[in-house]
Formats: C-alpha cells, structure tokens, sequence
DNA sequence: CGTTGTACTTACATGGATGTAAGCGGTAAA
DNA sequence: TTTACCGCTTACATCCATGTAAGTACAACG
C-alpha cells in the first residue's frame, strides 16, 4: 500500500534556524552555526523540562513527540534515542516532577519562618501547587490512572511528615490537642488547595464571583482563617 | 509499542452477536436476529450515555470511536452517522452531562428534608458529584480547556441560586450573617467535595491513612461539621 | 404490497503519530 | 592528530484513528 507521505519537509522549518547546511559552500562560514551537540544528560534535562511543561498543558495522552520536537528545534527520534519510548519520556516526566514536588514542599516549609502563620503557609504551598503546574499535573495523572502509588522512587507519604511536624509544633502549645485533628485540617488543606488549582475559577464563576486572582487569594485567606481557628 | 490493540478481530466480535449473514442459507432461519434498527433518537441516547460513561474514564482525549462502537455492538461510522464527527459527539455529550449535572443538584435539594444538616447536604452533593463521575468528568474538561464557559445553554452559575437559598435559610435565624461567609462556605464545600473525588485518595494515602470509603466519608463527615461551625 | 427514507454496514482513503535503520559529524580521549 | 563513541539527523515503515463513499435492509407510509 504504501502510499507516499505528501509532503517530505514539514519538519525542517525549525531544524534550519539552527543548523543550515545549505550555506556553507560561500562567504557564511562565519555565521554558521555548527551543529549543536549536548552531553547526554543535559540534553535529557533539556527534554524533560520542556516535557514537563508540555504535560501540564496537554496531558499524558495530549503529549505529542513532534510538538515537543518542534519546541526543543530538533528532531523527534532524538527524544526517543533518549528514551526509548513515549511512555518512557512520560514515565521519566512523572517521576522527576513528583520527586520535586516533594522537594519544593518540604523545603517551602523548612524555608520559611520557623512557624509561619497558616496564611502564608497556605500561599507557599498554593504556589508550588499552583504556579509551576503540579496540582495540574497531578490531576492528570490521577484522572489517566497513571498515579496509583503517589511516588515510585523518594519519600513516600511526604504529608505524613508535614502532618507529624505540624502535630508537634501545635501540641507543645496544646497538650491535649489531638492528631486526628490536625491531620484533617492538613489533608483539607491540601485537598481544597489543589481542588482550588483545578476548580477554583470554574466553582467562583458557578458562584457568581469573578475569577481573578485577588478572589483565589482571597478563598486562600479565608481557608486559613478556618483551619487556624482553633488557635 | 502499542501493545493496546492486539487482536486484529475484536469489531466483529460484537457484530456476529446481533447480525449473521453467514448463518441464513441454511436451516437457521428461525434463530436469525434480524438486524436491529433503532429509531434516531433513541440510538442517540444509547451512544450518548455509553460516551459519558467512557468520557469519565478515558478523557476527551482518549475516546476513541472504535472502542466506543465496539462496547455499543455497532460499527464506528454509525456514530459518526449520528453526530457528524468525533468533536461533534464530544461537544453534545458534555453538553448532555453538564446539564443533568445541574438538574441533579438542584434536585438533589429540592428533594431533601426543608432543611437538611450539613452532613446530609454533603453527602448528597458528593454522591452526585462522585458517583456519577460528574466531578471526573468536570475536570478532564476543566483541565482539556473545553469547559472555559461553565454550561452553554441551561442555568448559569447554579452555585449562586445555592448560595443565596442557603444565605436565606442562615439569615432567618442569625439576621446579622452575611452573604460572604455563606457563599466563602459554600464554595469550599463544593471545591473540597470535587477536589475530594479527585485528589482525595491519593492525599489520604499521603498522609498516612487508608484510602477507603469510610476514610472518605469521615472526612465529608468533619468538613460538614466544619463548615456548619458557625450555627 | 410497493415505495421510500434513512439507520447502519463494509470497504477504503487519508493523515498523523510512534518507532526503526542507517549514516553523519561533533567531541573528547588516546 | 587520529580515532572512536554517540548525539542527532534524514528517510522510511507501520499502525491506528477519523472520516467518506456506496450500498443494504429495515420500518413506516402510501
């Protein structure tokens, strides 16, 4: 069958801003760029990070090799020579961002002020949630089923931490305070913060509030006001 | 390397189920299944409520038309017969879900107790959210960038007529309550709940705790009592 | 009963996406 | 400088999903 590809040059647009071969017979040897050759890994690193973004827009089924080609200006198979597959540049994607999501998390808290108030606890993680992608991320993953056991390779159950911390933090001040209670105000906190990435403007729009960052931060504020009601 | 497929017989499968042509020489006449032809209207319904239900588990992205065909016991250009293209069928059945999704709401509170507690509320908002998949649903759209505009043609902003019956209900009994704190409540309510069926899981499991139904129920349990704090 | 509209079928056309093969050439070690 | 490894390219194979064309047969209507 076999039929012919139409046309044969629909990937070579970006390619010649970057290596045009073409031009060196005459006087351009000078303004030649020479075929750019990174070292393995960070050629890697450059993939993964532009992966990453990819993802977060369009999803693990959305992810297209010749896109992220064409956004990286170099071929497609130079992806795959790096990963093998797909699925394994989406599988190196998930790990690598999950892995630093856990990072940006407990350093975000080891950060700031020894104790900070539940505000600005509550728009640190909103930014390492919101802002670099993750709770979209992680909405996908867990929509695509790709996110069955949270973590492959790192700390596992890294809440679990943030749920002991801050249980000892506030029983010093409150004996009798329980644990149970702080770990719900913790996993609501990190439920309505990433429900909020995912949800929140569409439920404010629902509600007849604009969507604009000023009403988030103020759902953030209010949220905080409610968990720290206790204290 | 698409392990996906496999079989390269799986649409006939279904097809000889309902319609062998092969069979009639002989003396099957009798067992013969007369090919099924239903009226436009309702076969639509079927391929619609089949769509939503693959909608919910695969994304916009992963439906695939075959697939869909194959579980309706039809060949795939019959869809497209009825709904023009794949966008087309995409398109009328988020139109469908998110217009039951409305009616169930606003069902769901006319049906209840004249006042029904918190905890009830909840439950009953998370049933139709989660056991239905509307809350899936919701945010592959949400996340896929199809639900820009929350309902094309039914009731816009559900969420406020909520709040403002809700804010009524409150204000007869403490006359100086206002709107905001019943709306705020409300909109962590239904970003919890929503943001519950999807991340819920995964942040309990995080946190240390099991991920199980009564895990999830207590949880709606303690978010109902928080949020009903104020009476 | 014959006619007719249309729900649905098979067969195919087309395009797009992943993955493979082979070779080129940059970079760095010897 | 020479050599060899390997990052990266072009060309191509293949598969798969959507959509089209043409025909078939069921059901309703005269």
């Amino acid at each position: 069958m076999a039929k012919s590809r139409s046309e044969r040059a629909p990937e070579s647009a970006a390619k010649s801003a970057r290596a045009s071969k073409v031009a060196a017979a005459g006087s351009a040897r000078a303004t030649r760029t020479p075929r750019r050759r990174l070292r393995a890994d960070e050629a890697q690193k450059r993939i993964l990070e532009a992966a990453e973004k990819q993802l977060t827009k369009v999803g693990p089924e959305g992810l297209r090799l010749t896109d992220l080609a064409r956004v990286l200006g170099v071929s497609h198979p130079a992806i795959l020579h790096h990963f093998g597959s797909r699925e394994g540049l989406v599988a190196a994607v998930v790990r690598h961002a999950l892995h630093t999501l856990n990072e940006q998390l407990l350093a975000a808290l080891s950060r700031g002020p020894a104790a900070p108030g539940r505000a600005e606890l509550m728009d640190m993680v909103a930014e390492v949630y919101g802002e670099r992608g993750f709770a979209r991320l992680l909405a996908w993953l867990l929509l695509s089923g790709r996110a069955a056991k949270p973590v492959r390779g790192g700390t596992d159950m890294p809440l679990k931490q943030l749920a002991e911390a801050a249980h000892a933090l506030h029983a010093a001040k409150f004996p009798e305070a329980r644990y149970e209670d702080t770990l719900f105000e913790l996993q609501l906190g990190a439920i309505a913060l990433l429900g909020d990435a995912i949800f929140g403007d569409a439920v404010r729009r629902a509600s007849g509030a604009p969507a604009t960052p000023a009403t988030a931060r103020e759902f953030r504020g209010r949220l905080a006001a409610l968990l720290g009601a206790r204290d």
